[in-house]
DNA sequence: GCGTAACCCTACGCACGAGTAGGTATGCTC
DNA sequence: GAGCATACCTACTCGTGCGTAGGGTTACGC
């Protein structure tokens, strides 16, 4: 009819990034359960039924969301913590990273992850993620405590991993939340909260329960 | 018609806890969306238009759950941590209190608090216990840091009481996930990481980024 | 230049679940 | 035992938003 078309016609790969920015983007806003189709579509210029060819079902959507923003962040931390480092300075470039990617892709990462944690059919994909997490820095300690000729049973380690990992996630939320703070600066105080501790399990100090 | 009726009358005061129950439960399980009144007042023994009577819509359901809860948790603490000991005695019976409390109400507690982290209309509600119970954390540690007569930056302090909040989250959902794990033992790793690295801070021991 | 595949749309069906209308029975007060 | 408040029910309305049916247009290969 038109000869000239009201919008461009794109290739596949295209759009789908696009649809996906849009998801993250409009997931981040509302939640998951108040973000609707048509908005995403929408915000991405395109209408839905596009979403749904590509894209899949809304819970797919979801999913691919968290996946590309979730390898992306991985991706972050493992390029810059190389593991022949000593345990510190992979743990600070590895805090340094995070904390970097974060603050670079604040709605990004906070609210899906915040939203992943909460809604039931994506708990499971975000814990294998951070179980990933988890079991990195758990080899990290045991391979500096048996540097040192020590050891503690595996299921010490993993918790104190957890609670690292979990500290670690809070500061990111506050990092989301405080637009004006440094991610850098953030990654120093994590770094005081989980090396000084964990120097000193490292070096056999341990706390005990008083006996009363 | 029948002398006998089917279920017998009950006085507003307890209706209104045996909704709270049922909502926990019932939200905890499927989430605050996918949880339907219909489940909560079936789960409940009764019917729905009395749970509108008596609670009001879903929302102010949800809300009147994380209220119920919340204020029972925080008894908990407060009513462990007496202010008058010092700072280690404190943190440790506070976490006995907390991972206790968590222990006891596993289905309550963290998937509660699971979902309201998520859903927007909620993590305001949330955020407000998060930051009382950060408030806290901070003041005990400024406290302690004044008896040693150092000082640190009062946004240093938030964020460690802040990732200390976090890490202690994180391991009260690891312990409602793990249905074995003590309660007391899981206090005792908390301590050991948040204790040993405050200690340190305490003592004016502070990390610092490398140079490069 | 013609088939075919990829890109894209407007409109709808339909289920689900929040919230309500309108009415019944029970027990308490005086 | 009349009056009234409280406890309780069945059976609806109705908005919202996911997912789709069915059809149009552009580009590319041959």
């Amino acid at each position: 009819m038109s000869s000239v078309p009201a919008f461009k016609r794109l290739p596949r790969a295209v759009r789908e990034q696009q649809m996906l920015d849009a998801a993250v983007k409009v997931f981040s806003r509302r939640g998951f359960h108040a973000a609707s189709m048509d908005e995403i579509a929408e915000d991405a210029g395109i209408s839905k039924p596009m979403v749904y060819a590509y894209l899949g079902t809304k819970e797919e959507l979801f999913v691919a969301c968290l996946h590309r923003e979730g390898t992306r962040m991985m991706q972050a931390i493992a390029g810059a913590a190389a593991p022949d480092l000593p345990a510190d300075e992979r743990l600070w470039r590895g805090l340094k990273a995070f904390f970097g990617f974060v603050g670079a892709h604040r709605d990004g990462w906070a609210v899906l992850y915040r939203q992943a944690r909460g809604e039931q059919p994506f708990a499971g994909e975000l814990a294998t993620m951070r179980a990933r997490l988890v079991e990195v820095v758990a080899g990290m300690l045991d391979h500096a405590l048996r540097a040192e000729g020590r050891e503690i049973a595996a299921i010490d380690l993993e918790v104190v991993a957890y609670a690292l990992v979990g500290a670690t996630e809070s500061l990111a939320d506050w990092l989301a939340d405080h637009p004006e703070a440094e991610p850098e600066k953030t990654a120093t105080r994590m770094m005081n909260v989980a090396w000084l501790g964990a120097a000193q399990l490292l070096h056999g100090v341990t706390w005990r329960p008083p006996a009363d």
